[in-house]
DNA sequence: TTTATATAGAACATAATGTTCGTTATCGTA
DNA sequence: TACGATAACGAACATTATGTTCTATATAAA
């Protein structure tokens, strides 16, 4: 990718976020996109079409650290190996503290939908293995269940003031739904 | 109100219900609806400031059903006193069940944000009494978690071939959740 | 029947979207 | 460092949807 491009992308990006954190998505227009990254309005269509592919954009930028599995920060090395699935959610709560600033705009207002549609895509892929059949309950119903009350947990984590560790949320978690 | 008003309101709400179920929120003008419900431009805008305040007063009208004490149908009518907490729960979703044709368009696409946010606002104050302080667990996650688990379960279960009863939903309900 | 008011519908102003194209600046590479 | 490719610029334009205004007409309530 040209230098020029990654530089763009990455302005289109900044100058993104940074709305988002002033003012919803719905009234957001790209030609205010155009001015806080100040750039050329052709130069903004030649990257996407339109602003709900920024969003996903966006959103598959931030998810793409989220869950991958290197390591960031020191202090949550020790839960990168995830043998648990226990260890894993806690691995993903850490991702998700250090991305915590791009997140929060997009967890409110109209782009929330969009932002819970795609996190909780790779939720489900993450969480399926480790749903276990149980007596009567549907096991798609259990992993809907298990996955949003993954992101309700996630939204209400950095919804507050934050002065909840990965390590508790994860222990918040795990004691409110019985299917885990 | 004037009975015109009744006709025209109504129309409207019945043209933006059909268009829901045929296109996406966003994708639906105010001219769609306007020509959907065969009425005039000013007359719309004499009724709804925009589209937004539409969805808005169709969902107000949706829940004043569901979280309403009347009994509709007869088979639930052993449900209505709502003595325990589980009671009440199954009442609500024989409710959602009598209006289902409308609630469905309104849960997926771009105004699931809104409709849910509406949900979520009359579900906390019905299950706030009910949710009780836990050991470690604060009382607000505990509320957040319970209500945003049962519209994940009203979702589950209205955007399937809706095989199941109220009562073996409230029953998959409580037997996911800790907390209650 | 009368009075008030809701609706129809055309015309208009406004605002945002998305496209086009000639020019300029910057990149990667020979 | 010079050259060819291509990205960005930015003005101009077409298109589309929004929301307003106004007069004539139809319908409701009394």
């Amino acid at each position: 990718m040209d230098r020029r491009q990654r530089k763009t992308r990455n302005a289109i990006f900044t100058a993104f976020s940074a709305l988002l954190s002033k003012k919803t998505y719905t009234s957001i227009t790209v030609q205010d996109i155009i001015d806080e990254a100040d750039i050329g309005r052709s130069t903004f269509y030649a990257h996407f079409e339109t602003k709900d592919e920024l969003l996903k954009a966006l959103c598959t930028d931030i998810f793409e650290h989220v869950f991958s599995e290197e390591v960031m920060s020191e202090e949550h090395h020790d839960f990168s190996h995830h043998s648990s699935f226990r260890d894993k959610v806690t691995h993903i709560l850490y991702h998700l503290k250090e991305k915590q600033q791009d997140i929060r705009g997009l967890f409110s207002g109209e782009c929330g939908e969009v932002f819970l549609r795609y996190l909780k895509e790779y939720l489900y892929r993450v969480f399926d293995e480790h749903i276990t059949a149980e007596d009567n309950i549907p096991h798609d119903y259990a992993l809907d269940i298990a996955v949003s009350c993954f992101s309700e947990t996630i939204r209400w984590w950095l919804k507050g003031q934050n002065g909840y560790t990965p390590e508790q949320m994860a222990g918040y978690y795990f004691d409110s739904i019985k299917i885990l």
